[in-house]
Parts: C-alpha cells; sequence; structure tokens
DNA sequence: GCCCAGGTATAAA
DNA sequence: TTTATACATGGG
C-alpha cells in the first residue's frame, strides 16, 4: 500500500491512505468465521486480539489498538502491503468474466489468518453454512479458547489436542468433531507442520494437510489460501465446480496463474451475488 | 417431514 | 479410477 498514514485516536489508530478494501467484502466473506458486523463497525479476535474496525469516511479506523500492535499484526493481517489494484489488473487479463467479477468486488482481500485457526475452522465449514460455522466457532472458542474478559482466543492445537471427540459435543460439530482432533493432534504433536506448508511445493502442501482425517482437497486449498496466504490455492467447492463450468468451461483451475486464489475469491462473491448466471 | 449447507471417508462398481 | 452414500446439526 503506497504512503498510508497513521494517526492515533481516543480509543486506538485511524488510517489515511487505504485503497482495495472493503470491509464486508473481506471479513464476512466465508473467509474467516470470527467478525460480528453491526453498523458498519465489525467486531473480531485475531492473534488473541480483540479490535473494532470500520471506516470513518474514507479513514480506516481500528479501536482498541496501538500504532505498534498494527504495524505487528493488523497490518499483515489486512494484507495491507499487497497491491490488489495491480492483482486486479493482471487478473482480469485472463477472462473477460473475470473483469465483471472484479469490478464487483474490488474491496476483497486476502486475510492472513493463523494457520491452526484456518485449518480448523475450514475442517468445520465441510458440508456446512456459514452461519452454523460461526456458532460452533463460537462456542469452540468459548468452551476452550483463553477467557480474555470481553471476549476468547482461538484455542490452539495443544489444548485441542488433550481432548477427546466426546469433549467437543458442547459446540455441536457433530462428525467433525473427531477431525478437529485428529488435527490438533497431528498438529502440536509435529506429525503435519502448518508453518512448512509456506515453502513446500502446492502439491507438497496439501498433501501435508491432507495426512489429517477429515481434510481434503478443498479444506486443504482453504488453509493454504486462508491461513498461509498462498494465494495459488483455488478452493473448489460445489458452488465454484457449478461457477466454472457454467462461466469459465474452458479453463482449469490451473489456467487462473499465480494469483488463482485471489481471482477464485473475485468470482466466489460475484456468483454468489448473482444466482441467477446459473438459470 | 424434507432439503440443503464453501466436503470427506468409505464402500462398491 | 470413478461414483454413490452416510455423516451431525439446524435453519428455511
Amino acid at each position: 500500500m503506497r504512503s498510508i498514514e497513521l494517526l492515533k485516536t481516543n480509543f486506538g489508530i485511524k488510517i489515511k491512505g487505504i485503497t482495495d478494501l472493503d470491509l464486508a467484502q473481506t471479513l464476512d466473506c466465508g473467509q474467516s468465521f470470527r467478525w460480528v458486523e453491526n453498523n458498519g463497525k465489525f467486531t473480531g479476535v485475531a492473534f488473541k486480539r480483540q479490535v473494532d474496525i470500520y471506516f470513518d469516511n474514507d479513514a480506516l479506523c481500528i479501536d482498541n489498538t496501538t500504532p505498534e500492535e498494527f504495524e505487528k499484526i493488523w497490518r499483515k493481517y489486512l494484507d495491507l502491503d499487497l497491491d490488489y489494484g495491480k492483482i486486479r489488473e493482471d487478473i482480469k487479463k485472463l477472462h473477460p468474466v473475470l473483469e465483471e467479477a472484479c469490478a464487483y468486488a474490488p474491496g476483497i482481500r486476502i486475510l492472513r489468518q493463523e494457520p491452526w485457526e484456518a485449518l480448523c475452522t475450514f475442517i468445520i465449514s465441510q458440508n456446512n453454512n456459514i452461519k452454523r460455522i460461526k456458532g460452533i466457532v463460537e462456542r469452540l472458542c468459548g468452551s476452550f479458547g483463553d477467557n480474555m474478559g470481553n471476549y476468547f482466543t482461538f484455542p490452539d492445537a495443544e489444548k485441542l489436542s488433550e481432548l477427546s471427540p466426546e469433549d467437543l459435543a458442547p459446540i455441536r460439530a457433530g462428525f467433525r468433531n473427531k477431525y478437529i482432533i485428529d488435527a490438533a493432534v497431528k498438529v502440536a504433536g509435529g506429525e503435519v507442520d502448518l508453518e512448512k506448508c509456506r515453502t513446500l511445493s502446492y502439491d507438497d502442501a496439501r498433501a501435508e494437510l491432507m495426512k489429517i482425517k477429515g481434510v481434503g482437497i478443498k479444506v486443504a486449498d482453504c488453509t493454504l489460501l486462508f491461513g498461509l496466504h498462498r494465494v495459488e490455492a483455488f478452493p473448489v467447492d460445489v458452488w465454484m465446480k457449478r461457477a466454472m463450468e457454467k462461466l469459465f468451461p474452458d479453463m482449469t483451475a490451473d489456467d487462473f496463474g499465480e494469483y488463482a486464489g485471489i481471482a477464485q475469491q473475485y468470482i466466489f462473491h460475484y456468483s454468489r451475488m448473482h444466482p441467477d448466471i446459473f438459470e
């Protein structure tokens, strides 16, 4: 992001010069499940901190944080140093439909979430809907995360690895409970190395994650994209499969290039908002 | 009641 | 290697 200006406020910080960011498109689009919106203000927890994020005119405000913490956490989390305008220019050249999709939701950014949280929440996401996923994640944090007063942290793999699937009954994740525990045991025990997935080849990183029971290609790709910022990962769910067949019959995931995952998010959002294209 | 939800494991063809 | 079915839960 070119020349952003950071100011302190009574509540936290204010940043001028932010472009290519829409909070609803980014925080409430099914890549993260811990953000709650009211009146344009988004409250959420990441990296054990809770903040409120909102726009005051064109200034991005983050309450309950400091400039130091912004530099350490939120600047990265919101991916503010990647030039999405430039990336969209590249993506648009791939296909005319992508021009429209990019123009429709130009404020999407790929969050840099914590890998374990991304893995865990996308295990929960399988054969599930976003509203219920959010509820399960909330109960998971409330039951097993650290109590920070107003909120709970996301429970780490070590904590969950000590539990049994039956212990997770209160979160009501159903058959996914055993998958969550298997993931926790393998991650906490080092059998699955999430950090290594940053440098492994795409195929090897997928295979590393798929050692976990309940992790298939879709969950692996979502973890790589949203938790490890592997933007070449291109998650394909049932909806995206339909969108691909209808909108890009002549293309495969490989044709979307190094920013395939970002293109996928534009396509996903666009097609969700235009279900009529499938008629 | 029935259907589906940002899928995957398992068994069978 | 590809295709069908169960899986827990809850909202529409």
